[in-house]
DNA sequence: GTCTATAGTCGGATAGAC
DNA sequence: GTCTATCCGACTATAGAC
């Protein structure tokens, strides 16, 4: 460089050359740590993968740990948008008292739905997957995050719509239950995914087997949740 | 290879000197292995827990992933031991042209409760969790020996009584979409322990909390398969 | 079969030039 | 902010005595 070019202060939305770097270096970290998993993904490979020196991630992030931190929340954060508009339309749903049961578990279905399509076939799906089953079977420092900022809203938004539909309250066990278990409906097609792909003999989840699954799910809902008395 | 040394074979039930070291090197590989992951267990964690010397691990294992391997195997022999009444009874039922649905139906419940009962509050299931979550998040080549020898009967099983309440065919993709996600409703519980604890406000799950989520999953199961038609 | 001692490798972090 | 070079600790596996 012919002469020292001036320090780009921020103004506004001005992007400064460590901001490239970090996020390089998080969406690096989202496939390499969802790949390998924490502890074996390594400070190298990171690096490698994101195209930016090795030193750099002690300097940006304090360390390995720091970077897993920034990943775990970038992951939850990319999710939560994605079903962003469910959500909102959820708890409108749920805020409406003159909403009919029909309403209520139509808007349950596109929660579900939204949710499977992501969770099951996305590639932020799969990229992402392995990095919250680490948080949930040996929760680090990050699940407390995860949990409060991303986790926990969209399964109070679940327990909502299946509480008023069980004519429960939303902080009922019943409710809360009854919501872990639709919900487990849909991860498990993530989280044992390799024994479901086996047991079908498909090769994969694509959009067409996604929605197929979604079905299955949906109607199970409703049997689950229509009163037959 | 030239020849294999034969190890000794057991004569009938003589015990040898090495086969309490790979005992307890598998005991203690449980723990840690689920406690730490298996990358971040140390073949010094493995061997002070069992209380053996760090050597014998390459000696009687060929080295750390061997004893891995060790571990899933009895990690699944284990589980499908203490489901194993419950499973010859659904076969029996299944074998039954004659069963009826409330019969076959009470079977399933007894093998969902018997699932949700080792893996939502015993001590196998909290060992072992985090081990087959591994394997299903990033399948190692244990995978396909946990799949083949232990899951996929477990899954078969749960798909025949689904199928012949359903009237499909087990082999049909109804009646396996069905069951995985019915499987899902009792395994969200311990993948998804934390989440679930945290909304419920528990502090555990302990025996009666435990049957009480079953209860749930459950009446939840009736309603997906009782024919309301 | 089990021990001690150590080899050989690779990890994350850092110092200091630019 | 980014680079090269390097440190230092921790890991798995092995050699060889017993």
């Amino acid at each position: 460089m012919a002469h020292t070019p001036l320090k780009r202060r921020s103004r506004a939305a001005s992007t400064h050359v460590g901001d490239e770097t970090r996020q390089r270096l998080i969406d690096a970290g989202v496939e390499i740590f969802g790949q390998y998993g924490y502890e074996a993904a390594t400070t190298r490979m990171l690096a490698e993968a994101a195209g930016v020196n090795l030193a750099v991630i002690p300097y940006h992030f304090g360390g390995k740990e720091g970077l897993y931190h920034a990943v775990v929340k970038s992951v939850g954060e990319n999710i939560i948008e994605l079903l962003d508009e469910e959500k909102s339309k959820a708890i409108e749903t749920v805020r409406n008292e003159n909403a009919t049961p029909d309403e209520v578990l139509a808007t349950l279905d596109g929660v579900i739905r939204g949710f499977g399509r992501i969770l099951i076939s996305s590639d932020l799906g799969r990229r992402a997957a392995p990095i919250i089953m680490r948080e949930q079977a040996l929760p680090t420092t990050a699940f407390d995050q995860l949990y409060e900022d991303h986790l926990r809203s969209i399964h109070e938004v679940v327990t909502f719509l299946v509480a008023r539909l069980k004519g429960l309250s939303p902080d009922s066990e019943g409710a809360i239950l009854c919501a872990h278990a639709i919900i487990g409906q849909v991860v498990v097609f993530r989280m044992m995914r390799e024994t479901a792909i086996r047991r079908l003999a498909w090769d994969t989840f694509d959009n067409q087997k996604t929605e197929k699954i979604c079905d299955v799910i949906i109607e199970n809902i409703h049997s689950i949740l229509t009163n037959k008395d």
